[in-house]
DNA sequence: GTGAAAGCGCTAACAC
DNA sequence: GTGTTAGCGCTTTCAC
């Protein structure tokens, strides 16, 4: 398998090297007849173009960098995360023949920007998606501007206004998820947060407060704890729901690594779900159906975001001026068996509500 | 940040640009003052080789491809398995300056070797890392040697004669497990074989077989059944076996997956772990920390693995001819708390085996 | 130890 | 529509 280069074809074609070249980047001007003759050539010599000469050439590369917070750093707990991500945008790099490079930062190392800065500029990536928690990041999210590359923020927090950026409704579905709940019949929904750091929690938090308001229930501050993402955490936070003098009949947790953690806890107390306590997560990662019962929770459409942002950031190439893209894709509740009508309640003929955002799907 | 080039670097240090490329290399033959001199102006500039033009010229990238069974087509079961070889491979890969990239494939789809043939020739990978259970089939190996580029197989079923391979002691550490069983004062331990094409699952049933045998206890084969490597599969093979005349008072099963199945089965009919059954697995995914109780397992050193996989592809860049290494690397078992003493057993003093692989740990 | 010249394989900007 | 001329930024080869 010798490398057959750009010349080579174009002699076997009996044309100029430029028309070579304008057939592989489906430039236009390029009669019918040349182009098939041009290709009849390459596929004799099984000629591959040459990337790096590509890249150095025509000054940008066909790379695109995803990063994201190193799952280590967590214990391995958002693998699943980082897998739809990584899918997502596998998916779309296949499709625009490019290639995907992978980086994941702890930030709690702060050399994160020198880094960047080192990849940028040997790197020359197409394009860098920046996944939450990540993309809440000023200081990286300028590194990135400063440099002139193309740059996808996935689900930033607060007021999206900088650059690109695709998020979910985080804060719509989690209110029909709590609406869900109350239409279950329960009316005491404890609430576990997410980690402080994590852009998202706000807007979670704000979704069950909503689903409580337009069901008419008053927010119960001692049925709301602070948790961490992690399976621990949620146990803990379970532990004190469940020893409140008014215990709650259902509990939402941010994450389905907490919600695994009520479950544990639940489970030791020998109470039973779904029957005596509902238990809902999100994110619908691996462990939501291999717990027992399977978890009822809510799927982000992270591998869908990941794969328009690349999209989004191969069309851009040409560094297009206000490419302010801000697109949102709707996640997608998913009830599995942790969840059912709340202790003593007759089982309702329709358990799911109505659906304005993203609708709701049995698994 | 306008990029500065080696020519600029030069004319600053008062050089030529060769001797820049030699420091930016680490060549030999640079008086120690140049070198200073020219590292000084590199810094004064925020000069950064461009790879582009590196891999142009010198005809080698710095690029590692790390190629792995797509986990969707497992619905994201082996997340666990995907995240840690990235995580290793990721971690060499930085301290030798090369960069990762990915290629999940499903192997039901059979273009993988046009697939293949493509992204070597368009990309020049310094280096490939095949993962099981790809790493096990010939047509994707002869590709892949075929053009010349250096690759390291990790977990290679069989006699891995060929090129250079990275392995675990999944016989030894089978065995070792068993014994761990069997010092519990468990006669009759059931076993869950992983999915047959799995090139591992050879291996491990065989090291239950020894184990069995150095512990002086007959092989039963109503059982060992044969699993799929899932969570439902674990299940199923779990009610087989609780339904038994005789049924084990201990479960192993080949991975953790499965694990998650016999305990979900177990704790549905309301028998207590690890009073009245034991239950083993192997990964050491994250799962097994969620589950309640939490999974004894085996912790394969898979980035490790990867980690050296990537070492020796840097290395042996240059095609050093005979690089037919084949390395070992040990795991471990981690004991927590689905594993006790038989029913009826009095506690041993030391539940622990002697080890002569890898070696026992706690969490 | 250091430098000059000649590409690596492609694309940019123009000419025709 | 197509070809020509120059590089892209680095490494190679070989001279000194």
């Amino acid at each position: 398998m010798i490398k057959a280069t750009i010349t080579d074809v174009a002699r076997l074609a009996g044309v100029s090297p430029k028309t070579v070249s304008r057939v592989i980047n489906r430039e236009p001007n390029v009669r019918a007849d040349t182009c098939a003759e041009v290709e009849r050539a390459i596929k004799v010599l099984g000629y591959r173009p040459n990337q790096f000469a590509r890249n150095l050439a025509s000054r940008r590369s066909r790379l695109i960098v995803l990063i994201y917070e190193d799952p280590e750093s967590h214990d391995m707990a958002s693998c699943g995360y980082v897998l739809r991500l990584q899918s997502g945008a596998l998916r779309a790099c296949r499709a625009a023949s490019h290639e995907l490079l992978i980086h994941p930062y702890s930030y709690a190392e702060r050399e994160v920007v020198s880094e960047l800065d080192a990849l940028i500029s040997q790197v020359r990536p197409a394009g860098i998606i920046l996944a939450a928690p990540l993309s809440n990041i000023p200081e990286l999210v300028r590194a990135i501007e400063g440099s002139g590359t193309p740059l996808v923020r996935l689900s930033p927090g607060g007021k999206q206004e900088t650059p690109c950026s695709i998020s979910t409704n985080d804060h719509e579905i989690f209110s029909e998820m709590t609406r869900y709940l109350v239409s279950l019949g329960h009316t005491r929904i404890g609430f576990i947060k997410g980690h402080r750091q994590h852009s998202a929690v706000q807007n979670r938090y704000s979704g069950y407060c909503e689903g409580l308001r337009e069901s008419g229930i008053p927010l119960d501050r001692s049925l709301v704890l602070q948790g961490d993402n992690s399976t621990p955490g949620g146990k803990t936070a379970a532990a004190r729901l469940l020893e409140l003098k008014h215990p709650p009949t259902a509990i939402f947790a941010a994450n389905d690594d907490m919600a695994a953690g009520v479950m544990q806890e639940v489970i030791i107390r020998g109470i039973r779900i779904p029957e005596q306590l509902s238990v809902a997560g999100c994110d619908d990662s691996a462990l939501a159906q291999q717990v027992y019962p399977n978890l009822t929770t809510i799927r982000q459409p992270l591998a869908r975001m990941a794969e328009r942002a690349v999209e989004a950031l191969v069309a851009h190439t040409p560094q297009k001026a206000d490419g302010s893209l801000s697109e949102i894709i709707a996640g997608t509740i998913k009830i599995r068996e942790s969840t059912g009508p709340a202790p003593g309640q007759k089982i309702l003929t329709n358990t799911r509500p109505s659906t304005k955002s993203g609708g709701v799907a049995g698994r």
